[in-house]
DNA sequence: CCTACCGATCGGTAGG
DNA sequence: CCTACCGATCGGTAGG
């Protein structure tokens, strides 16, 4: 499980509103004054928060890391196979989509400008979620239950098939999450699974 | 057709550079010191070139659009069935992709930088693009060669699934094009074909 | 294509 | 949490 430290209200307004900005306006293009003014105090006043505007980043970074290697851990404990098992990773993706669509953007598109030490462990918990992601994968396909392709591009086709849900936010309420639901599994596991079951 | 302005050899570096450092940096995080740098030229020489560093992500972002519009342009006017357009559109997706790995990440990442005007045309070519697509993917429906999915669904996750081949620059060269192809194509073509056919 | 330079804005600190 | 402020860096221009 991730760290769970206790974070003042304020300081999590301040996270909220820096995801959003980050979100729309990019990491680099959002200046702590941009913030302030969202959030209602003056720039340095942050700081009081805050230890800088790179930590920020990192916060949001890790907090969605962790989403997604904490969900990973539960579906490798689950006692079932590989099939279930990939309908539940791509429940964990959809779900942390609609439910987090700004830090879950700066998550997916904002990484690159954490510092070198942030980005190297950053880089190694993504590295470790795709082992995991591909050894459940590699079980299926020796299970003959999904077909025999690349590992890396089975990979990839499927955690990309869910990577627009969080930039859909008005279109996609919470009373459609089962329609992307549905309709997202139902078109990759008939995409991968092999014609013999 | 998109136009064909000539351009100088030198402006042709100055756009591939700056191509490659937006990729890796980010638009905003990209400055013109750096890009002068990279070209062997004082960041003044660089205006004699270019008009304004946002000059550059236009015409980057503009001639990724042209060359998907052409491409979809040309789709629509093939005389065969919907299947076929889709395999032709996820051709499409996948030549740019390994062919302008760079353009095409400023392209999918970085156009949010674009200026007013710029951005409201981009998104016009954008909307005009997925209302191609969507037809297609109507007429498949109608022909019952598609599942009855939701055509915004439907579509996000098929252009979706290919939005991955773009960052694996090193992993995938030109050797493995036919691979990443006939994958990627297969598993999309299963998973939204309809089970009649 | 370069030297020299500019006003604006950046992230962040001192001190209360 | 604010006032006041700072050095660094930004995109870009003047003039040759």
């Amino acid at each position: 499980m991730s760290s769970t430290i206790k974070i003042s209200k304020r300081k999590r307004e301040i996270l909220n509103a820096a995801a959003v900005l980050f979100r729309y306006k990019g990491y680099a293009a959002t200046s702590m004054r941009d913030l302030a003014e969202k959030v209602g105090l003056e720039v340095s006043s942050l700081y009081s928060h805050i230890k800088s505007k790179e930590e920020i980043l990192t916060t949001l970074c890790f907090h969605c890391a962790n989403l997604y290697s904490d969900g990973l851990k539960q579906i490798c404990d689950m006692d079932t196979d590989a099939m279930q098992k990939i309908d539940a990773i791509m429940d964990l993706h959809i779900n942390i989509a609609i439910d987090h669509p700004s830090s879950i953007t700066v998550f997916n598109d904002e990484w690159k400008h954490l510092s070198a030490d942030d980005l190297s462990r950053f880089l190694k918990m993504r590295k470790s979620y795709e082992k995991g992601v591909k050894s459940i994968l590699q079980d299926g396909i020796t299970a003959e239950i999904l077909k025999d392709y690349p590992l890396d591009i089975l990979m990839n086709t499927i955690l990309s098939a869910m990577r627009w849900i969080h930039y859909s936010n008005s279109g996609y309420s919470a009373i459609e999450r089962s329609t992307v639901q549905s309709t997202v599994k139902n078109i990759v596991r008939s995409g991968i699974s092999s014609s013999l079951t």
